[in-house]
DNA sequence: TCTGTTTCTTGACTTAAGTCAATGCCAGTA
DNA sequence: TACTGGCATTGACTTAAGTCAAGAAACAGA
């Protein structure tokens, strides 16, 4: 396992001078997770945050009734538990390693003093936090404002955008996660999830097999996404 | 109207060397807005930033039906917009002067060659841009998991916490928003609001006179804030 | 390939919260 | 003082989406 060349991989330290990544190399515990292994709970105070090398880490939160809400998947060469570092000190949400994980980690003090130092390290963070607002105040936006197959449709066209792949007049997608897992990403249930999909496919707007999705009316998708037809 | 006066009553500006306060001073420009305007919409491409001198701003995003969801009430001293410098251009959000309002607005370059130069300011940078996804995160959860019971009593005890005023044995408050936007904060409407504080008038949780809020039982509004009663 | 778990789908039912509409209540101002 | 317009309250009704339950399908481990 080669940690320097991990830190190469992340966005977070992009660009840094050689002897920074030096310094990172050698503050940084490599460790590992288990898949289904919890990484920290919300509310924990923490002691650094993590990068992950290899695998994929689920951040949710958790309602009283035992639902989960997902913030974030973060995966290969994603810092997660950073807001720790300035705000603070608790997570200020669940992780999970959905996968097994491979991650570095960094204590808050012996990172923050490399920070106060390396004005491209903090660029990079403030990036990072930026794109994670975004992220925020669109899944607010959906949550509160949008219906359900809303939500379904502008996250089917995301992944169209993303790795959609054209076939004749249509677009072949993959859901990248379960059906449970997509429910929990957009604030509901796997029920209405299913429900939703299988509207859809009766009024002839996608087809489905698996996970796998063609989309077949990609204005209509559209159209339901932005909320004016249902 | 003394700029550098208000930029030294920034967070963001807070413990900047003299010498960049001058020059952002120079490169600020002061504006103004009446009370009602519109400074900016979701997805305009932004030409920079603004803070805030005087007077108060919601940031909401507004659904296909109409209906707002208020992100943030911005007052005295904070910035707003910051996030176009560094992921992306566009606004993520609407931005509307709640009172006659003052700002300073700054340039996008001009702006960001100072980030580059002052680790400090990048630092107040990611310390503010932490707590806004700290409180993004919250209202995620709350919007998706709690029910409006749940998360008017959150609020009510939050407020209590913040400006709270004792009395007795119980606690006086003061809604710091009309109803209508206290709805848009919580992501319901004004109706289910007033129904909610009814029934926990009913149940002698609080007392209600117009803005004036008396909680009566604590320990049953953090019962119904956490979710465990109703 | 078998087998047991987990995930997905579908149906019937329930419920929280939104819509619509009528009315009351102030606050500002003319 | 009366009038106006915005805000708040209340009631009756509707509806989107959650719950519960059963069965089907898919997947992983042996």
């Amino acid at each position: 396992m080669d940690k320097l060349q991990a830190l190469r991989a992340c966005q977070l330290f992009m660009g840094l001078p050689e002897e920074n990544l030096n310094e990172l190399n050698s503050i940084a515990k490599y460790k590992t997770f288990k898949r289904g292994e919890l990484i920290f709970s919300d509310g924990d105070v923490g002691e650094g945050f993590y990068a992950i090398v290899n695998g994929r880490v689920k951040l949710f939160k958790l309602g009283p009734d035992g639902r989960e809400q997902i913030l974030h998947f973060a995966s290969n060469g994603e810092p997660f538990g950073e807001i720790t570092l300035f705000s603070d000190v608790s997570y200020p949400a669940f992780a999970r390693a959905v996968t097994d994980l491979s991650v570095l980690f960094f204590r808050r003090d012996d990172f923050k003093a490399l920070v106060y130092t390396d004005p491209q390290l903090s660029l990079n963070m403030i990036a990072i936090m930026s794109h994670h607002l975004r992220r925020f105040a669109t899944l607010v936006e959906e949550l509160s404002l949008k219906d359900v197959p809303a939500r379904v449709a502008r996250h089917l066209l995301n992944l169209a955008l993303k790795s959609g792949c054209e076939d004749g007049n249509c677009i072949e997608i993959e859901l990248d996660v379960s059906k449970t897992e997509l429910a929990q990403k957009l604030g509901t249930i796997s029920e209405t999830i299913s429900r939703t999909l299988g509207k859809m496919r009766l009024t002839g707007v996608i087809d489905t097999s698996g996970r796998k999705v063609k989309i077949l009316d990609i204005d209509m998708l559209e159209e339901i996404a932005s909320g004016l037809k249902k």
